[in-house]
DNA sequence: AATGAATGAGGGTTCATTCAT
DNA sequence: AATGAATGAACCCTCATTCAT
């Protein structure tokens, strides 16, 4: 019977998935489990709240971005390691409406998505802490902010009156750019980090 | 009666800003009846829609912004001036969350509102051709990408875990970095501010 | 003013008449003070009650029907007579479907409708009365139940799937045929009355 | 659970029986809720709209009259079978002010009770054949239109002042007497019953 | 008189959640 | 465990009628 349950509760995040992808982000329980073939009270069993079953959708995409971190770690310049993450998470929040909401909203719950979250923005702090130091980044934001103000883009795009994608794009672009630390009031070395490698 | 006609729509605005201000956006027009010691029917009569009711809040916030926008327009440097409008927006968002919903979403209605956002737009598209030309902004951005980029900081800002307002602060910050042409792609000119000192 | 109450009153009617004409049977006071471009109160000033209005614009039907009835005592046949008074009353119930409820419904107020209807079938009685002694009408109704049958016709015509106008004319000349004295429990008399005329 | 909600389902038709009883044909889904001691989801979910409850309560009429459909066509006298069945319809109408709604209006649905219905004019069909064909009924009127003449002495009878039964049994007199063909256009034939007795 | 804003009972419908089976 | 019927609070909206101006 546990793979019963397992297969109901796959069920329920398929069900779930295709009404995220359908740009269905209400995630209606009741609704979800006529979807789903499975009678409400096992999607209540499995998901006690909507949030929860939010939650549960995330984790593979924070596992997901949990490895495009490690990658971008491995990656020789801090700046461009930097500028892939972002990107990476602009591209899932584009891709999955409901995810914004675990990436950008503080979790109460004692939960496994609250878990990578923490994970994946103690990941993107190493990210940050490197790029500062090579002086890539300003000093005034960290992982939280970076994760925020990705969500930031996102919101502003969906909000665009013409094409979504395009409009993250520029959006990223202005973000990566003002990330950089203030020229004005960097103190000059070697090498002055915004101009462009030789 | 026109007296007492405005009074009760008076009342029920004010009871909007209460719940707006308290935080509450439900902006539910039976709730707003009862707040305001007013039928049901009056609320209806003046506000047909939750939407309707937003705007009509949103009036004052727009003619406020829009006098910025010439104020901004007024100052000697372009620059500064499109900075003290980005300011000026995002104070409102900060004082008034409801007021994200008119700023950010496509209005469909021909209303008051609507063509006040225009006149909004309009207004920063001077100060955006201004900054333009002066080398103080990236060419890739409109009226609509600034307003919906402030909208987003909000967004990020009040998803914050500590001070929304310092965090508003800083993520406009980069914003306002992030518009500056980019150095590494500009035409270099004698005087350019955007290049770093030697 | 007295001038202008009554220009008032006949804006109503005018509105109520073309609500009627175009099918919306509902009489609602509100929208048609609306369309009449008169206040709410004028409305109730003038008609108390959509009853009162739905008499109000009876009366002209009312008075079309007593001259019809005229006309049919002045024929010289009594069943031809009688037979031209349910078809007007047919044509008017069809042209005008708020006027069925005038004449179907037992009116309980002492108003100018109630006094006409009275009237109205005070003038089918004679009609019936003739036509009965000509041994062309059955003994069993009277004026009330050919009004109510007319209107019954109506009804199922109106419910018909196809023409309304067609079905009526089929279930009028059943409702006639069936009005013809029973040939089979008639005491024969000379000339037997269900034989056409030589 | 499937015996809890047969009886909830039972509950809230006897509540809407016994509304319709007591001459209450509004049947406001809020109301028998209450009346029959069940949440409103209750009967949204057995009935989700007026027309759904109607039908189901129409269900067991219809059954009743396709039995009495039947046993009509078993009746060797044609005329009399056809008799037996408009009677029993108005019996039936007269019982159960409601149910004319289901037996005049045209569904849409594709409902139980629209198939009920339909077979109820087919079987009427057979009946209207075999009498046609026995010379005892009028060419031009077909299933449907029994029903709706039906429904229309009923609604006649109910407009009545006195006595809804007896006016309803004569106007069934007079309907059925109009459904025999027209003797003045007849052909004659040997031992036709149109005709008058000798 | 006329106006039309105000009223609020009334009715409709949804959906998150519980719980009997 | 799973089911899915039941619940009913919570909203939404309309419209007949009143009444201050």
């Amino acid at each position: 019977m546990r793979v019963d349950a397992a297969r109901n509760r796959d069920r329920v995040l398929s069900a779930a998935r295709e009404a995220v992808a359908r740009g269905d982000t209400s995630l209606q329980l009741n609704e979800l489990a006529r979807r789903a073939g499975v009678g409400v009270g096992t999607v209540y069993r499995n998901f006690p709240t909507r949030q929860a079953l939010l939650e549960a959708l995330s984790e593979d995409r924070l596992l997901a971005l949990l490895a495009e971190a490690s990658a971008a770690l491995a990656e020789a310049d801090p700046s461009s390691g930097l500028r892939r993450l972002l990107r990476a998470v602009l591209d899932v929040l584009l891709a999955d409406e409901a995810f914004a909401e675990v990436l950008a909203i503080r979790q109460e719950a004692r939960s496994a998505a609250a878990g990578l979250k923490t994970r994946f923005d103690r990941a993107a702090e190493d990210l940050i802490t490197r790029a500062r130091e090579a002086g890539a980044l300003r000093a005034d934001v960290d992982a939280e902010d970076l994760r925020l103000m990705v969500c930031g883009v996102v919101h502003a795009a969906r909000n665009n009156g013409g094409d979504t994608d395009s409009a993250a794009e520029r959006y990223l672009a202005v973000l990566m750019a003002g990330l950089r630390p203030d020229p004005r009031s960097a103190v000059p070395r070697c090498g002055t980090r915004s101009l462009p490698p030789e």
